[in-house]
DNA sequence: TATTAATTTTAGGCAAACCTAAAAATATAA
DNA sequence: TTATATTTTTAGGTTTGCCTAAAATTAATA
């Protein structure tokens, strides 16, 4: 199909539109876009125009974006890399995981296949990245396991952190506060009438944490 | 001093006049940048007339380019990233030695110092690269040693390989064919008067290399 | 040394990816 | 349901990094 390289800008977009579209079933609006990355919107219905012309999305005047099928394909891989990198970067290179993001950003729009590949064999085909992000594999496969929000959690029962949401660097420094990583052991003992805020216990302690936060907050049931 | 990241682009050209300068020293024609980075004269001095702004070399109208001091730690940084790239890909991803250039030479513009430097450290601080080519340490220093090419060596004298000289995948793709690698063994044993070819032995077998051939590649005598 | 050749620069243009300002379409609220 | 607000698009402009064609300079050669 779509037979030449994508710039780095139109793979920003690819990833940006995916993300936005919940695996592909939403309709996206130019302004979400715009704000995800921090480019105007008149700009945005430029390169909509483009990856359209490229049947890459779907989009009708006004109406919105919509990723295709060969779009959904060429993200999935992007986000392969992406995620791939976050792994090398945390487990060989010692990096923290809260700093791996911004250089996988990078990382990402190398375009080497043979590359990505070779780096999924040495870091052994890893299933999920450092955020406990699932990663797409070779055909752009991901192993589907259950995960739901912590905020769905019922009172007294319990899990285990498997990924947090991707929000912005405060959320990842509050985390970092709060003592909650991939792995987190969390109970939750209270969900107030209030604000739907959750009161939890890590390490014996308790703590108060929003209905937001914890709806970014992922966890496999235990 | 030039405090501003530079561009992709900006990157090639200052890596590209550090390399024909021979370490600086010599000035660079227009004509042999467009031929190395395949990009005609009138763009070259474009650019040309911008990194002279930014100081990073000096240009005079038809007299050439020199690269500045702030410019050769510029070049010596990307070389820098280039050839630590080129050691990760050989030494952990397995890539052959004649396949890495050109992948190194997208990862060589990834931006963060941290990023190498943590490569760096990965690697365990190697000195060269697989073609045998010096990597400048984190502040640009090269540890020089003693390296001549083949072709200046005597009749009867022997050398091991030491480094490649990069010239294009034919030349990588030919001293495959003659199994010419970092590491082989070479003898002398004869300089045709005819046009300087050179007759040599490697593992037992005799055969005749131009001088163009043996001036590419470096030896350490033993 | 005068002419020709080669190199380098200037001038004007183009595509990509952004911008601002204003117009058009859609959504919300009185 | 009309007025207002928001979203999206159009129109025109900018910068970066490239291009071609032609002019200016320097180098080579007869």
């Amino acid at each position: 199909m779509s037979n030449n390289k994508l710039s780095k800008s139109e793979e920003d977009y690819i990833k940006t539109i995916f993300n936005l579209s919940e695996f592909g079933n939403k309709q996206v609006s130019t302004n979400s876009i715009s704000k995800v990355l921090k480019i105007e919107p008149a700009s945005v219905t430029d390169m909509v125009k483009k990856l359209s012309l490229k049947k890459l999305i779907y989009h009708k005047k006004y109406k919105g974006s919509q990723i295709s099928k060969s779009g959904i394909k060429v993200a999935l891989q992007i986000i392969r890399k992406h995620r791939l990198w976050e792994v090398f970067l945390h487990e060989k290179l010692n990096f923290k995981w809260d700093k791996i993001h911004n250089i996988a950003e990078e990382l990402e729009h190398v375009s080497s296949n043979k590359l990505i590949d070779k780096l999924d064999d040495y870091l052994k085909y890893p299933k999920i990245d450092p955020h406990g992000d699932p990663i797409p594999n070779k055909l752009g496969v991901i192993e589907s396991n259950v995960k739901i929000s912590l905020s769905d959690l019922k009172i007294f029962e319990s899990g285990i952190v498997s990924r947090i949401i991707k929000e912005n660097d405060h959320f990842f420094k509050l985390l970092k506060k709060l003592n909650i990583q991939i792995g987190t052991k969390i109970k939750v003992i209270e969900k107030l009438k209030f604000d739907n805020s959750l009161e939890i216990i890590i390490d014996n302690k308790k703590l108060l944490i929003s209905k937001k936060i914890a709806s970014n907050i992922k966890i496999t049931k235990i």
